[in-house]
DNA sequence: CGCGCTCCCTGGCCGC
DNA sequence: TGCGGCCAGGGAGCGC
């Protein structure tokens, strides 16, 4: 379910409830995630959580004895923080893979039906070298998310801009949903090659992206609360889209019928009026 | 090197 | 009710 506004908003939630806990307990599920961590789980026993970050779509947690975790919720990911009173009764599900509990007795889950995620645990000084982050562009809420490096990147690229602004050496943690519905909000076509865009057209789409992932943060603020302190029940975000998921509806601005194609694999939605 | 395709994995949904 | 096929918000790795 994570993209970006979502793995933000999990942040804001883990930073209130599990940020100076000092972790008693580990529970790993005998599933491999998308790889081992490199240093075993059950080190993090005794450690204590110092904070808790976010770089692309990737959790970075900072705990004493200079060791960091790293959590990525894939595709189908979720974390949950059950308080002391839950935890009592909690009974392991299905797809938990990963479980620490507290000194306070409350406790955090990570449950992933499809694996595709990872927790890692490394020594500190491996952070900004480890093979997921090493290579990451630049983070889109950040000042140098802008036209002009923007266009630097785009330069030359023959794909279509909708994959490459998926490319996190790009851009990071623009997914499938943001980029559609930002292309709609900029008006540009999901089919258009990347080089070919103006610099108007940069301009506007990169405006559009930092517009809509702000609005998702704000928006998915609330039931992403829920995601991280319950039972992770689908927010209300999904009724602010546009075009995501809206093949043979009525484009909002012109009537027109909203397009499905598949780029890259992933599916594109646009409205062929709107969007040139 | 850049780019397109395939794969990792489970579950939900749809049509038959 | 069962089953096959298709789809899913991510990302790496492989060939060409």
């Amino acid at each position: 379910m994570p993209e970006l506004p979502e793995v933000e908003s999990i942040k804001i939630g883990l930073q209130k409830h599990v940020v100076n806990k000092k972790i008693t307990k580990v529970f790993c599920s005998d599933k491999k995630l998308r790889f081992n961590s490199e240093i075993d789980l059950n080190n993090l026993k005794n450690l204590e959580i110092e904070s808790v970050e976010r770089q692309a779509r990737y959790l970075v947690f900072s705990l004493n004895k200079n060791y960091n975790l790293i959590i990525h919720l894939g595709m189908s990911g979720k974390i949950v923080f059950v308080d002391a009173a839950k935890t009592k009764n909690y009974h392991t599900q299905k797809h938990d893979h990963f479980i620490c509990k507290f000194e306070d007795g409350s406790s955090l889950i990570y449950n992933d039906p499809r694996r595709f995620g990872f927790i890692d645990l490394i020594s500190a000084d491996k952070l900004a070298q480890h093979k997921m982050l090493v290579k990451l562009g630049v983070e889109p809420l950040n000042n140098d998310f802008n036209a002009a490096n923007l266009k630097k990147k785009l330069r030359g690229k023959k794909m279509n801009i909708k994959t490459a602004m998926m490319d996190n050496k790009i851009v990071v943690g623009v997914g499938n949903i943001y980029i559609n519905e930002s292309l709609f909000e900029s008006a540009i076509s999901p089919l258009r090659s990347a080089s070919s865009l103006t610099d108007s057209e940069i301009k506007k789409l990169t405006l559009a992206i930092k517009n809509i992932l702000k609005k998702a943060i704000v928006h998915g603020g609330s039931s992403i609360n829920d995601y991280v302190d319950a039972n992770g029940s689908s927010g209300s975000f999904q009724d602010t889209f546009k075009v995501y998921g809206k093949n043979n509806k009525k484009c909002l601005h012109c009537n027109e019928i909203i397009t499905k194609i598949v780029q890259n694999g992933r599916s594109t939605f646009y409205c062929k009026n709107c969007q040139k």
